[in-house]
DNA sequence: TGCCATTTATGAACGCGTTCAACATTTCAC
DNA sequence: GTGAAATGTTGAACGCGTTCATAAATGGCA
């Protein structure tokens, strides 16, 4: 599972030395994390698995919940490796592309789903540094829909489609992932079946959404939007 | 902004005595998180503050993250109240009954918005007894669910719409409340204008929802929250 | 080599949430 | 009224996240 973590060098420190006991660092509180969960991990515990002193974590990374943080880095980071190999690689369509990106996620994290939740702690309150939709992450969010920019933009689009398309496909991915999260059934195959049926869903109203009838829809459905700020635009750019 | 609390008891203390010192500590809590924030207030703060020692505060209250539970379900309790109180009184439309609903929740949590955010913290931790989409909090779910079930339950809907449209209108309201946390507009309009439009929206969906060209959309949709588990039958009791 | 700035590492100390054994008060059956 | 059970109250103590003054190691330059 560790691997991901040499997928891109998560590294803030300025010297090897300084990298390795990062890395050591991580590597125990992930174990530990996995093993007895994020709460009932100490710090302490973390420390001494990786063979340093207490503050030694703490000058590594601010605190507890910013290992997490770094581990979803690294999670994002595999992702769009994974991405850019495959869509260098295979030919596929809208569909596919899609179903890669949603699906490739869901297989970096499926041993994971306990350390993920730990992301979503801070979603209602905007202030908050790991606040997942605040300002805080602004930059890692906009990695992550750009992700699903990439997997559309050799589509032939109207231009709104465009830019409504990779944040609601976002925000899918994100209920994707809670469901995944809360999802006991095997493999989780409720959430990757929930996953295939709203992509195909999706595409079947893309083929739809030039349809007479809905056009009046499609132009509400997105002032709707750009009036509650919540395009990318200004999800990503905070403007207090 | 604490006579909410009165609307309905919150009290499980066995005796008058007790109802009354619960009632103070959660008086100086409320007042106490909105003057310096949740996790700036200590729960010596909160038992200084009423005049009891450390010990009483964990007598009343099983944890600090439990007195904003509280704060909850008595907000809850007067948005019931509000509606009874309304659908009683007035004559209102599908439409106007639902804006009712979803705007007089916002209105109660107006200047709460901060306090709101914490109800949010384990939303990722199906297993946290405060998780808000988790079995521990399932009861107080399913009235949340019953409230838009209430206020459509005069309406001629087919039988699968009656069964998607309470979930359906209970997801919008949970989004609308994390975006109306993090809405700094004046008076929060952009979560209101959101909210408005999206219930304008919803009503010419449903009135599109019987076309021909739709059909396979609207059974498709069901089928998939069905296999999801997502409705409501499904969310408000565990399985596990 | 010796010197100093930078980086890395230490662990005691602090404040807070929470627990708990002990004590005080109230309730109520008799 | 009396005793005992139920209810309410206390604050010391514990463990944990986090901070910080201090020290050690390292790297580069003379």
């Amino acid at each position: 599972m560790l691997h991901i973590l040499n997928v891109f060098k998560i590294n803030e420190a300025a010297t090897e030395k300084g990298e390795q006991t990062r890395h050591e660092i991580l590597k125990s509180a992930l174990r530990l994390f996995r093993d007895q969960g994020f709460d009932a991990t100490t710090m302490r515990d973390i420390a001494a698995d990786a063979g340093v002193a207490l503050g030694a974590a703490y000058y590594y990374f601010p605190g507890k919940e910013s290992i997490i943080q770094a581990y979803y880095k690294a999670v994002q980071a595999e992702h769009e490796n994974k991405i850019s190999e495959a869509l260098a690689t295979r030919k596929m369509d809208l569909k596919e592309r899609l179903q890669f990106v949603m699906r490739s996620k869901l297989d970096i994290l499926e041993n994971d789903r306990k350390l993920l939740g730990v992301i979503f702690r801070y979603s209602g309150e905007p202030d908050h540094p790991l606040s997942c939709l605040g300002p805080g992450t602004a930059e890692s969010r906009r990695e992550s829909i750009e992700i699903f920019t990439r997997a559309i933009e050799d589509e032939k689009l109207p231009k709104d489609l465009r830019q409504l398309l990779p944040i609601s496909l976002w925000a899918l991915h994100m209920g994707a992932l809670i469901l995944f999260i809360y999802d006991k059934s095997p493999q989780q195959q409720r959430t990757r079946k929930l996953v295939d049926g709203a992509l195909d869903l999706t595409m079947r109203l893309l083929s739809l959404a030039k349809n007479p009838l809905l056009r009046p829809f499609r132009s509400r459905v997105l002032e709707l939007l750009r009036d509650a700020e919540l395009l990318p635009d200004f999800v990503t750019q905070e403007t207090s």
